[in-house]
DNA sequence: TCAATAGTGTCTTTGAGACACTATCCG
DNA sequence: CGGATAGTGTCTCAAAGACACTATTGA
């Protein structure tokens, strides 16, 4: 691994490394992703995924949660690792190699514009992105979109994105959100309640019609855990620069 | 330990990276890793996965590619991006920030530890690995054995750790070595066959009875292609230290 | 001939998809 | 009552699994 005797301590130059933090939550019934306006150069003015230097002695996963508070006041969300983005001119300045993370935030926690509250921060519905974005930005989001995407099916991954409490047409709006096609009720009700994660909790939601039962996400389970997978193969697609 | 000279440098602001990279190949029809023997503490004498620093201007997967060819003389491998481990205390000395890689190399290819031949590298099988490992690398090894295993559900990674002619008892064997499970020779043939990805050469190959047809992967496919998806649901199992 | 391995055929069961039917709210 | 949305039942069809059957080699 290291070369020579302790290489470590002399070596020459090191490239930066930083996390970048894509934070999906739900609004509006879309899947939106937050962005921040950068205030200096390179990019200065243009919008970025919100992220920053990993410090000397701090763990990755640390460095992202510390982000995401500091740009968003959130903490306990989910988090996960997604890839690492090491082109050599990614960054103008200077090499910088980038661990990039994604987050989901539940609908009844993303009021978090509040307290930057200015034009330099804001959520874009992933279907109508700004055309420039600062860095491999655009590629790390549509990577984030396609994990996204891929881990809906066979994990609970989409209840982080829900209130606590919710209906199944919600759940089923969600999916459709996420995954962009329709789905079949009857299918979709089936399979969700043969895979046991759901927990009826007492009440209904009005909605125009016949009210809709509200349920919770069966906290038995941990997060990741198999649920259910879609007939046909969506892949996860990583035919990027990279890989 | 080196006060004198390093003394000197100022101490470094950014972590250190590097790439590690574990490379699988398949001997005596089983699945096998390349570990080296450290020469210089910490770790001395113990085994770790071949890995170096990243260059200041070098792409990551670059980084990669040349550890490999450097530790095996290897190039023109299956390579591809598996995790970010950056716990602050992996490395004792400093701060070392690890992009793993994992490289599969053909049956026909691994003849490699001629041109190291010593004591210090060598082919070690993932069902008797070494007890004790440098850094975490018994984490990153564990990792990567999931992913491979979770991949190979769906993809057409197995055939790039076998000969360019194979027969089909030889690519049901290396299914069966991975996953560790025995399949049914009818139902495996008739998958394989249904996804099109077998080109029948000419040819037969001994085995104590009657002799198998020879096949070579069709190359019309490229890599990562969805192949077929086996019932069970086997989960890429990430639950370790980090996420 | 038999032992051994390669390769095929087919029956059963599971589960995805389609879609119709019932239920409960509002007006 | 009808419109709207929630929720259930059921038929069909494709694919997975189990397993028996045939094929081709060497001794």
């Amino acid at each position: 691994m290291l070369e020579g005797p302790d290489a470590a301590f002399a070596p020459p130059d090191r490239p930066a490394v930083t996390v970048d933090v894509v934070i999906f939550t739900l609004q509006e019934r879309d899947l939106h992703v937050l962005l921040l306006k950068r205030r200096y150069p390179p990019y200065q003015g243009v919008w970025a995924i919100p992220g920053g230097f990993v410090k000397l002695h701090e763990a990755l996963e640390h460095a992202a949660r510390r982000e995401l508070e500091e740009e968003t006041g959130l903490h306990d969300v989910y988090l996960e690792q997604l890839y690492t983005f090491g082109a050599p001119d990614r960054d103008p300045r200077t090499r910088v190699i980038s661990v990039a993370y994604f987050a989901l935030v539940r609908a009844d926690q993303h009021q978090i514009n509040g307290s930057h509250e200015s034009s330099d921060i804001g959520w874009f519905s992933t279907r109508s992105l700004p055309q420039a974005l600062a860095f491999d930005h655009h590629e790390i989001l549509r990577f984030a979109l396609d994990r996204l995407r891929s881990k809906l099916e066979y994990t609970t991954l989409a209840f982080q994105l829900l209130s606590e409490v919710f209906t199944l047409p919600e759940l089923k709006q969600t999916y459709e959100q996420i995954l962009g096609e329709t789905l079949d009720r009857g299918n979709f009700y089936r399979k969700i309640k043969e895979a046991g994660v759901l927990e009826p909790v007492g009440g209904q939601r009005e909605s125009g019609g016949r009210p809709a039962a509200l349920y919770r996400f069966c906290s038995s389970r941990r997060e990741g855990d198999f649920v259910f997978r879609w007939r046909e193969a969506r892949l996860e697609s990583p035919p990027e620069s990279e890989r």
